[in-house]
DNA sequence: ATCTGGTTTTGACATCGATCAAATCTGTAG
DNA sequence: CTACAGATTTGATCGATGTCAAAACCAGAT
């Protein structure tokens, strides 16, 4: 499960690199990041953390993807955050709290990096470059945080699918395909609607000229599933 | 409008100084951080800024009550967050981006603490109590942001509500009485309800015990709330 | 090529919350 | 105390989405 990071594969090094949190770092300073890092593999649907649990690391993950999400009383699931390649997770606990506020689990074969929340406290006392790096990688978190409550609160489920598929489009208005980089049960879960609801919302864009087979969905007319 | 800091209220100077951006700060970050800073008072229904202008300020709210919101292709609005005394807005900006990505107008009368973008951004970077007062907010910030999506997510209206309640009782079993601090119009904001639906929320727990007249909410039993 | 387990779609239905309109309440200024 | 404007509640209705069950689809293993 666990492995020294001399493990790392090429592309998850890459990813590593481009992460918000190490990008920017000079040598020194990301040689010190690297040294309290460790590399985790995981198979499918394993727990990484739950919520309650002594929060001792925050974690960036390299290939794979993780769901984040809490029950209600009833043990309904809602994920409140699925975590691609190049995102950090946790890393709000750094001076926020000691526990984890929600359950962590793999939706995929998963790699991570995992950082001890101690040892980055102190380096990021210590290194200039990493408490702005730190910064940074809140920044962007929160940004797309808010954008994550606006869209709930402001689209239907159609119009959140067909901006979910304009971020990934190239941007002039033609037709364009893409392909769904895992499987639609996490994209509902990132939207926040249900897989059947996510299904119905495939179906009724089809009138916008989308087309779905698959994991790879064809857009007839960039421009007109803007006006959605 | 708009006035120099020495008109400071005893009770807005107390505000200021307990926000997680200056609580922390020794003397002379605190100092440098005032001087890039300058008080705002408005009315009720002003803009502070609008979606897409130029980010060169972020705010504290000393004294009333914000409101983020976006717009909706049918120029519905949908509140994002409501800041009350004590919250930082826009702060994700520092690092994050260079223009606001939502409306922000007051909500009340407002006293506001502006902060100078750059002039922080410059500050963060030599002070290091200064970066880690950042880094706190940011943090603190994100996750009521997550608890949010969570709660928008997990609960229906009148779990939400009960909620909201919960967290402003003694935390004793018993009866309780509180006081919402603003109009039931921005409680439905925050919780992200329409205003008819956080009233009929309030009805529906007239039958676990609350009881609502004007701005006063008398809950019978605490515990019995926290079944809903 | 076929089987098999898991994923996705479809159908039927129940529920929640939004919307619009009208009635009622509240607080504030005369 | 009264009147008024604004806030809140209530009623009626509608649309969107969750839920459960069953059918269809798909991909990997044999």
């Amino acid at each position: 499960m666990m492995n020294s990071n001399f493990k790392l594969s090429n592309r998850d090094r890459a990813v590593l690199m481009k992460t918000p949190f190490l990008t920017s770092l000079s040598g020194n300073s990301l040689m010190r990041m690297i040294s309290v890092m460790s590399v985790i593999s995981l198979t499918n649907r394993k727990s990484i953390f739950r919520e309650g649990e002594n929060a001792d690391a925050f974690y960036c993950v390299l290939s794979g993807y993780v769901r984040l999400y809490q029950l209600n009383r009833d043990g309904r699931e809602a994920d409140i955050r699925i975590c691609s390649p190049g995102d950090t997770f946790a890393e709000c606990l750094l001076y926020g709290g000691t526990k984890y506020r929600y359950h962590a689990q793999t939706a995929e074969a998963t790699t991570l990096a995992r950082f001890d929340m101690q040892a980055v406290r102190d380096l990021a006392e210590q290194e200039r470059d990493i408490a702005k790096a730190v910064i940074t990688s809140l920044s962007k978190h929160l940004m797309t945080t808010m954008d994550c409550v606006a869209n709930d609160r402001l689209h239907t489920a159609p119009q959140r699918v067909a901006n979910y598929i304009l971020t990934r489009c190239p941007v002039d208005g033609g037709p364009a395909s893409i392909r769904l980089p895992f499987q639609k049960n996490l994209l509902a879960g990132m939207l926040g609607l249900a897989p059947e609801a996510l299904s119905r919302a495939f179906s009724t864009l089809r009138r916008t000229g989308v087309t779905v087979r698959g994991r790879v969905i064809q857009v007839g007319d960039v421009q007109a599933l803007r006006e959605i």
